[in-house]
Parts: structure tokens; C-alpha cells; sequence
DNA sequence: CATGAATGAGGGTTCATTCAT
DNA sequence: CATGAATGAACCCTCATTCAT
């Protein structure tokens, strides 16, 4: 199973490509494999199965954005700004590619639990990011102390997710990226720690 | 298509169930039928098709507990309070109907472009709901009047079903209708007019 | 899975002719439905899978033959005339049917070894009656009481099978039912106590 | 197209090791390369096509045998002691090369009308010994002048190959060179000129 | 109204063979 | 001589839907 080289991004761009015009469930192996111009055998040499290719178009394309995140944070001295850097970076990271945009927000997750499964293990190291600015907001005593971790992050990542997956299903027809420092104001009034006011 | 009946019922409920117990994907016509007792060609006298039939589903679940919802919420004098309402309304039903939970949580989802804008025409009368309070929050001046009230409504939306979704997919493991409060608190929070603070 | 019903026999019977026209390798169950008369679907409804079918096909002509010569062989007093009957009707069984005779001896037998171990089970009720012609034999003084009884039977099947198989691949060419008798008298020659010679 | 050579060899050996072991089904022309540590596309420089090497695995391991066996049998002196070097040489064979006796009497069975005609050529070369050995007996007045040499030569190999393969598909459970005594005096018996018993 | 036997289109995957290096 | 990446044809089975009874 070869893992790189030239023929593999091009299947799984073509793969994006496929999808997003198609949908997931009329982007036969076949179609992708023209798209990719080559055979529908040699997408065997390079995955798995179908499920493989799925998968692992979602973990190229998250897992380098989740990579440059985590970096991108390490930069950023305080939790409120991390988290809208976060937001900014996912949001552009959308807007950049309006296909993978519609692959990842409504066509991956027509799949069955297997496949949700496995792409859910590359979202936890996304959420594993909002921890540790959650965490970091907690210590600073910026966010609320008190306040149980996994809802906030449910609500960030819920947030973000909801606010993604609107703009693609009403075409990309507004500016996502405009929208990360109202989302943040929004998350980080939601966040804060009122105990004074 | 009578669209009335004992039989209308029994296929419905009998949808919820095999959904729930053998997934989207193993939910055959054949298989609901026998739930439900009866031929596989009598649910194509009560539905157009299995799409059909998978959006009266919700329908039928949701629309009763939308208006239900809408009712409560008058009883209830200030946003703040409605808002409150409609998120123990929604963690109630989820709770007291794990099944159902599992289909609209997790099952449902998985289905094509077509069947999830239909449901999406549903959800909408739901987002209405939220967007009164929102209104009416303003109005009150409690909520950030110069909100996006889009990106108000989707972080409510958002963080509600992220939370549900992990329950569900957390298997139920903890009490959902708990976190109504705290779900509350940092919604309310991030809304806010905190123009004074 | 019904296992009754015109359309069952329809598909033994054009699975026999397809397999004894085209080749066990070119027998796609879309051509066997076809030559049917009924859709591919239709015969999931009557066997298991392709496999199931083609066990069925041996079963349903070889058991009901197997019966019949059991019975037959009831009716002859000694091992010598039973042996004769049962190498007649053999023959005579391949011979009424040349298309069976391919199936049998040349196409069902290029199959993995599951699906021939599935025929050996329907085979051994065969050599059952067999090993019940030896022991009366050998009870009767007439056969050798000293004989290995698994290599007598193995010279009496691997006999006839191999005379059998020779005469298919020889297009039959020639009257098989007419080697019964000098195929019989090696046999019996062979098996014979000649203690006294 | 080389027909010698080292990698000649190592191909046919893996052949006959790889179909032993997996089963002819499951002997794919990259794991028989993989066995034999050369590149897939090197065993077209050997063979014409997969079949050329399964014809060719049978070839050489038979076609020396049946040499061996041809000289051995020419120092017997009577057709009755010719018969019995026959067997004793065929059940050594397999005696001495399990894992060939599988690929000969189980796996090599399983293939289409075209390999099995090819593999039926080198075949005759050893009936053609049988015929040999009848002839003689015949002539010796040992063996029935009036016997039809076919089907005599059938009742031979048909016993002898029976005997083979039940003994490969109860996995080499007894001895078979010690069956080669009665086996041969079966098949004397049977095929003897009893014209004055 | 209700039945359930019958339909038939559609796709992921394998693997013998080729050929540029 | 040798390699091994690439090719692409070929097929079993499922299941939503229909319609004669």
C-alpha cells in the first residue's frame, strides 16, 4: 500500500473534487478514478478500500489543518486570542476551498458509523486544541473556572460547526471569514467568567 | 395515500425502532414493514417512498414537539426564561425517547442531500422558535442588540445539538436534561448586551 | 428462502443447461436467470447465494437418484446383482441426460474446496451404498472377507466415476449403459473371494 | 521464452508450494512470484500465461515421473510385476511430496475444460504405460484377451487416482505405499483371465 | 385495503497481463 | 534479463418498488 506519490494526491483531490460535485453517494470509485485520470485499479494500489480513500481525505486535508493550528496557537500568548485564531484559521481554511467545504461539512457525514468512527478520531485532535485553550482560559482566569469543560467545548465546536455548515448549504453566498470575530465576541462573552459583574 | 391510521403509526414507530437498533443503512423497507406487521407493499399505501417515509418520521416527532414547544414558551415572560425552556424541552424529549435520540441524532443525518433539505424545511419552524426569543431578548434588551442574529441563532443551535449528539453518541451515559442549566448559562452569557461591563 | 415452486425447478434445471453449454466459469447467475426466465433477483429468493444454488443443482439430481437406487437395489437378492444394478442406473442416469453427465463430471467438479466439500457430503450417502453392496458380499462369502473395505469402494466408485468421465470428455461417443456388464465382471473379478483358485 | 534456467525452477517449486498451501483459487500470480522472490512481470519471461505454468508445473513433475517410471518398469519382467511397480512408484511419489500430491490430486482439479485438456496430454503418456502393461498381460494369456483395454485401463487408473485422493482429503492420515500390495491385487484380480475357474 | 412474490439496475473490488525503465 | 507500477474488464448480490391477486 503506497502511502505517497504523485497518483495519491491526485486521487484524493479528485476524490474532493468528485464529491463535492456529485455528492457522496454518486461518487463511484470509477468516477473518481477517471477524475484522477487513472484506472480504477491503481486507487487499490494506493488504498485500502473506498472507506480508506474517505477516510484518509479527510485526515490529509484536517490533519495538516489541525497541524498548522496547533502551531499557529503556540504563537498567541492568551486563551481569548488563541480562540479566535482557531476560528479564523477554520473558517479560511473553508473559504479557501469552497469544495472541501461542502465534502466536509454535508457530504462526509452521510457515512455509515464505521466510517464517522474513524473520522471522529481525526476530529479529536481538533478538540483536543480547544481543551487546551479552554484549559489555558480557566487558568488565566479569563473563562469561567467552574464551568464544565466538555459543554464549553461542545458549544465552541458546535458553534463553529453549525455556523460552517449553514454557509454551505446556502451556497457560500455570504463571507465566512468576516463572521470569526462576532462568533468569537459571541463565544468568549459565553466563556467569561461574570463572577464580577 | 391515506396518510391516517393505525397502520400509519405502526410503520412510523416502527421506523424509530429499527432505525435505532440496526442503523440508517440496515433499515430495510422489508425489515420495517415486518416491525411494523405488515406487508412491505402496504407502506407504499401510506408513503410515496422510503424518503417519504423517513421525513414523516421527523415530521411526525418533531412537529408535534415543535408546537408543543411554541405553547410552553408563551406561558414563559421573558427571553431569558424561554430560552431556558426550549433547551429542557429539547434534552427532555431527547431523554425520555432514547430511540428516537439515536434516529435524529445520529441515523438520520446519514442520508442524502435531498432527504436532509426536506428536514431541514422541518427544523426550520424550530429556528423560528429561537428566533423570536432572540427578537424578544433584544427587544428586552437583555441580548446584544447589535448581534448577527443568524450567528446568535446558530450558536444556540449549534451548541444544543453538539451537546445532544455527544450524549447520544456517549451512549446515553450521563443525564442529558441536567445540562439544560449550564447549556443556558453560557449561552446566555455569550448573548448578553454586556455593553456596561 | 423458498425452496419449492416452478420457478425453483425452472432455475435447477437452467443452471444444469448453461453450466453443461457454457462452462462452469462462464456461468454468471445473470445468464442462468436469464435462460429461467426470471430476474437475477429472483433467484436470491430461492438460494442463498450462487454457491447454494449450485450444491442445490447436485443435490436435487443426484439425492433423488441416490434414493431411487437405493430402493432399487432392495429388490436384488444378492451383492453381485445389486452392484450391477447399481453401475446400470448410474450409467443410465448419465446417459438420459448428457447435459447433467457434463455438469457432474467435468464442470462441478472445478469449484473451491468448500463447494466440493458440500457435494462430498451428498456423495457419501452414495458410498453408503456402496460400502451396504460390500459387507453383504463379503457376508455372502462371495467377496474376499479380508479386503480393506475403503479400497474396495474406492475401486468401485474411481471405476465407474473414471469410466464415466471418459466417456463425457469423449463427447459421448459411445454407449455408456453397454460397459455396465464388462465393467461389472471386473469388478466382481476383482472383489471375488479366490481362496479356492 | 526460457524454458531453463534457476528462476526457471524456484518458479515451479513456489508454484506447487504457494498452491499447496492456498489453495488454486488463492494462488495469484503475484504471491507465486512473491514465493519464488522474483518480480511478477519475470514469470511471463519463463511461462506464456498462468496457465502455461500450471500446465508446466504438472509437466515437470510428471513428466519426469512418468520417465522414471517408464525405465523402471521396462526391468520387470511380467505385466503382473509391471503392475505393482506402477503403484508402488505412483503412491510413492505423492508418498514423498505432500504437498505436490495435493496440487496433483485436489488443486489442479479445479480449473477450466482448456487446462485440464492440456493437462490430460501429459496424462496419456502415462495411460499409455497402462495400455502397455495390459497389452502385455494379455499377451502373457494372465491377463483376459476378450477385456476391452479401455475400460481396464480406467478401472486402473481409476483405483489407483481414487485411492490417491482420498487419501490427500483425509489429510495423509495413513500410509498410502502399504495400499499398493492390495490395491494390486484388486485390480489383478479383476482384470485376470478366469476363463478356467 | 392489503399482500408479498417478483423485478432488475447498479458498484466495489480482484488480478492476469503489459511495458517503460 | 529483470522489474513492479499500472491497467481495466468482469460479476455477485441487495433492496426499493410494483402489481396481480
Amino acid at each position: 500500500m503506497k502511502r505517497k506519490g504523485p497518483k495519491y494526491d491526485q486521487i484524493i483531490d479528485a476524490a474532493v473534487n468528485v464529491i463535492a460535485i456529485h455528492g457522496y453517494h454518486q461518487s463511484q470509485v470509477s468516477k473518481i478514478a477517471k477524475q484522477a485520470s487513472v484506472a480504477d485499479g491503481t486507487i487499490y494500489l494506493y488504498f485500502k478500500n473506498k472507506e480508506d480513500l474517505l477516510v484518509s481525505v479527510f485526515n490529509e486535508k484536517m490533519g495538516t489543518f489541525i497541524e498548522k493550528t496547533g502551531n499557529e496557537l503556540k504563537g498567541k500568548s492568551s486563551a481569548v486570542e488563541k480562540l479566535l485564531t482557531l476560528i479564523e484559521m477554520h473558517f479560511n481554511l473553508l473559504n479557501e476551498d469552497h469544495q472541501l467545504s461542502i465534502v466536509t461539512q454535508l457530504e462526509l457525514r452521510q457515512t455509515n458509523r464505521a466510517l464517522r468512527a474513524k473520522i471522529g478520531e481525526v476530529l479529536k485532535r481538533y478538540l483536543s486544541l480547544i481543551d487546551l485553550i479552554l484549559k489555558e482560559g480557566m487558568e488565566e482566569n479569563v473563562f469561567d473556572r467552574t464551568m464544565d469543560t466538555r459543554l464549553a467545548r461542545q458549544m465552541i465546536f458546535g458553534t463553529i460547526d453549525e455556523t460552517a455548515t449553514n454557509w454551505v448549504m446556502n451556497d457560500h453566498r455570504y463571507d465566512l471569514p468576516s463572521l470569526a470575530l462576532p462568533v468569537h465576541r459571541m463565544l468568549v462573552n459565553g466563556l467569561s467568567n461574570n463572577a464580577g459583574s
